[in-house]
This record gives C-alpha cells, structure tokens and sequence, in this order.
DNA sequence: ATGACTCCCAGTGGGAGA
C-alpha cells in the first residue's frame, strides 16, 4: 500500500506531469493541494482515465484539495466540521480500513498577521476533529502540506528562519500537539539523507542550490506504525520544466 | 534589498505563496 501527497500548485498547469508521476509511482491513495480549480473545472475525466476515483473541494485562484484512489472512497469529508471556514483546504475520505485526510494548511504570511491568527486558529479546530477522527478510526493518516518546519533539522537555514513563518515556536508546539494526538512523523520512523526538504522557493535557485524547507508531511496513527514500511521525498518532479514548488511525499504500509 | 519566481486574475500591474 502506497499513499503521497504533493502540493501541485495548480493542477490546471500541473495535470500532465501529475497523470505521468502517477503512472511513475503506482501509488494506491493521493492527495493534492493548491489545485486552484473550482469544483466545474476539477479534470475528474482525465483522471477517471488514467484509472483513479476522485474526490474534490477546491476554489477559485486559491487552496483547493483532492483525494485521489485505486479503490472507492466513502464517508467524505469536506473541511473541518463545524469550524466555518471560506477556504478549502481539507478532504477525508475512508479507503478500505484505512482513514486518510488529506490538508492544506494556512501559509499564516507574517507571525502576528491576521492570516497567523487565521492559522491558529484553524490549527486549533483541527486537532479537536483529529482527534475525534481517531477515536473513531484508529487506523488513520494526517497528510499534507503543513506548512511547518517541524525542527531546525528541516530547514535549510535555521538561523535566518529563525522565528520566521512556518519556523515559530507556535507552529511548532502546534505539530507537536498533533503528534500528541498519537500521531507520528513518517518521515522520520527511518534515518533520511541530511538537508532532506519538501520544498523549494522558486527564486534565487534555490532547488539547485538545495535551499528548502521540509513542510509537506505524513502523520501516521500508533495504530498504523508497526506497518510503515517506508517514506521518503521524490525530488524529481522539482527537475520538471515548469515544476511545483513542492515535491510529493511517499509513504509505504506493509500488508 | 522591502528583490529574485510562478500562479492567478486582471487587463499592460498586483496579491499571494513560503
């Protein structure tokens, strides 16, 4: 069973070399964010086509996620229930015995901004429903683009991030919350190349001079981490022509 | 360097991302 998640930004621009790293990596379950497509302009036939069931919440310009999967979903989630929330950044979904939610964390811009307060609060609302979600699915998956730096081991330069966003105290003791819930970093279950990162500013060459940032993550459940056979960053897509920003996470379950 | 790039919606510039 493999499950991974990439920040596409933009699948309008990004379907090709999503429907070509699909037909790579085999993968059983995906999830996307920063689609940027309204729900009427979501490319379901194309992705039906290339042999996926689809689920999807997106918007105009901005976030936007799906679920795509070798086997049916059910029992769907769109967003946090009950936190009222104008952008889509959540989707869930139960594939055979596994829960899978797939998230699109708020970016936050500036600590004391009123998007850092939006993502805190946002943070806040998920943990409650996560940690609800396991109690009723004890075998569940947290994966996505979290936008958090979980230690200085995941950024490129700790010191000029230092306190900057996805690098404050906040963030963090936020990821850490979420882990508290019983879930666990997959990434960091095996030992990983040093200056491992999920992302890469677009300027400054910054990818070829691997300058990044590790944000995109998988969270397994307890119950789940007997069975984590492995995980790890593709890089390749990054070397794409015209590339997200992002590169998909992986993650392996055994059985 | 308050930049650099890319995407989007706009409409020949500007916001947002991270």
């Amino acid at each position: 069973m493999k499950l991974a998640t990439w920040n596409v930004n933009s699948l309008a621009v990004r379907l090709p070399q999503l429907l070509d790293w699909l037909a790579a990596q085999q993968p059983d379950v995906m999830v996307l964010q920063e689609t940027k497509l309204t729900d009427d302009r979501f490319p379901q036939p194309e992705i039906n086509t290339a042999g996926w069931h689809s689920v999807w919440f997106g918007q105009r310009t901005y976030n936007g996620v799906a679920l795509l999967s070798r086997s049916e979903p059910a029992d769907v989630i769109r967003n946090i229930p009950g936190f009222d929330d104008a952008q889509a950044r959540v989707i869930a979904a139960t594939l055979g015995d596994l829960r899978v939610i797939g998230a699109y964390f708020p970016n936050g811009q500036a600590p004391g901004s009123d998007k850092f307060a939006y993502k805190m609060a946002w943070l806040d609302a998920l943990e409650a429903w996560v940690a609800d979600e396991l109690r009723r699915h004890p075998r569940l998956l947290l994966m996505g683009d979290f936008n958090i730096a979980p230690e200085d081991r995941d950024v490129h330069d700790p010191v000029a991030w230092a306190g900057q966003i996805h690098c404050t105290d906040e963030e963090r003791a936020h990821f850490r919350a979420l882990c508290t819930l019983g879930l666990v970093d997959a990434f960091r279950l095996f030992e990983q190349p040093p200056k491992s990162w999920s992302w890469w500013d677009y300027r400054n060459l910054a990818f070829r001079r691997n300058q990044g940032l590790r944000i995109d993550h998988i969270l397994v459940s307890e119950a789940l981490r007997p069975q984590v056979a492995a995980c790890r960053i593709d890089k390749l897509p990054r070397k794409n022509e015209r590339p997200s920003d992002h590169a998909p996470v992986l993650v392996e379950l055994t059985g």
